[in-house]
DNA sequence: GGCCCTCTTTAGGGCCTT
């Protein structure tokens, strides 16, 4: 099969942030929204720093390029071809010739200045990639359900910040209701199968990796469902999430703003969106737009809880190592 | 399923994810 991939130059700009209270900071955007037709957005991402680092002057404006299959399931040919299409043609091509992904990870040893840098307090931003990230399932079990939509953002912004596709999970989807994707839209030829989507997904996340850097994949809830269902769908395929992925859950520090007695009702990500005056950003449960909305959540639970970057890398984040893969005691 | 909380730890219930 061919995983067709094409680029969307989406336009999309969000609503500005209430909150600026803070100079220098990561998502200092100004947002005024404005789509432009189906799948077609755009938005203005400035400095990539967190709350507390000084990430310099980042003044630039990023205008955010999408890679991305056809997520509304249909079969169209991309209409522009780069490097990075090129690349992934050529790890697709790999993958049908046995490609071993571990050939894909990235070695930890060039990880390790990071820690020195946390330690000796240095501004780190230009070394951290902070990634969003969701998935859409067939359900909530990672044994029994597979992944049908999966969309990435890079905070860092820039061409091909950002990475979205269907899956096809070869089984029937019983909960179209949740996220209205149907079984006839990941049936497309041009929606990959998770034995191909897994070199890609890697490629297009070591391609975000900057030298020497490390990567943070930021999802909600994902200690307890994302991460460990990758790990799973990766294990299915004979495959390991790479080991020096780090992994950040946004559910505890949502915990830890609602205990604090700000008047949040629960940590669901749609309150925190309300919480924040977060307006829709596309349709609940699609991966792309619960990505959008993430990325906002995150950085007003950054700046409410007043965490910098070397906190969040030393205290909140995690390895897919962390995680007890008790699929031997499951069957599929 | 992992995490947190409590009327707990030799347990049970609720939250959060699709």
């Amino acid at each position: 099969m061919r995983a067709a991939m094409c680029f969307s130059f989406s336009h999309f700009q969000l609503p500005r942030i209430q909150n600026h209270t803070f100079s220098g900071s990561l998502w200092k955007r100004v947002h005024n929204s404005s789509i432009k037709g189906e799948n077609s957005y755009r938005f203005q991402l400035l400095s990539p720093s967190i709350y507390g680092l000084q990430g310099g002057q980042h003044s630039r404006r990023w205008s955010r390029k999408s890679l991305s299959t056809n997520t509304e399931g249909k079969n169209t040919l991309s209409r522009k071809t780069n490097n990075i299409s090129q690349k992934i043609s050529d790890v697709t091509n790999l993958t049908h010739s046995g490609l071993n992904t571990s050939r894909l990870e990235i070695s930890g040893s060039e990880s390790v200045h990071i820690e020195q840098k946390i330690t000796e307090n240095k501004d780190i931003s230009k070394l951290v990639t902070v990634i969003i990230f969701d998935i859409e399932t067939t359900g909530f079990s990672r044994y029994n359900d597979r992944v049908i939509e999966i969309a990435m953002q890079d905070l860092s912004g820039g061409e091909n910040s950002t990475f979205e596709t269907l899956v096809n999970p070869l089984k029937r989807i019983w909960n179209t209701s949740i996220h209205n994707i149907s079984d006839d839209m990941v049936k497309s030829p041009t929606v990959p199968r998770m034995k191909e989507l897994i070199p890609i997904l890697v490629q297009y996340i070591q391609s975000r990796q900057k030298p020497g850097g490390r990567v943070i994949l930021v999802a909600h809830n994902g200690k307890s469902f994302d991460v460990p269902f990758l790990k799973e769908e990766f294990r299915r395929h004979s495959c390991e999430l790479p080991s020096n992925w780090l992994f950040l859950d946004t559910v505890p520090l949502a915990r830890k703003l609602l205990k604090s007695g700000v008047g949040l009702e629960n940590m669901r990500l749609a309150t925190l969106r309300e919480y924040y005056g977060i307006p829709e950003m596309g349709a609940e449960h699609r991966a792309m737009a619960d990505v959008n909305v993430l990325a906002l959540v995150l950085q007003g639970l950054t700046r409410d809880l007043k965490l910098t970057l070397p906190s969040l890398l030393e205290n909140h984040t995690f390895k897919s190592s962390d995680i007890v893969n008790n699929s031997k005691k499951k069957k599929d």
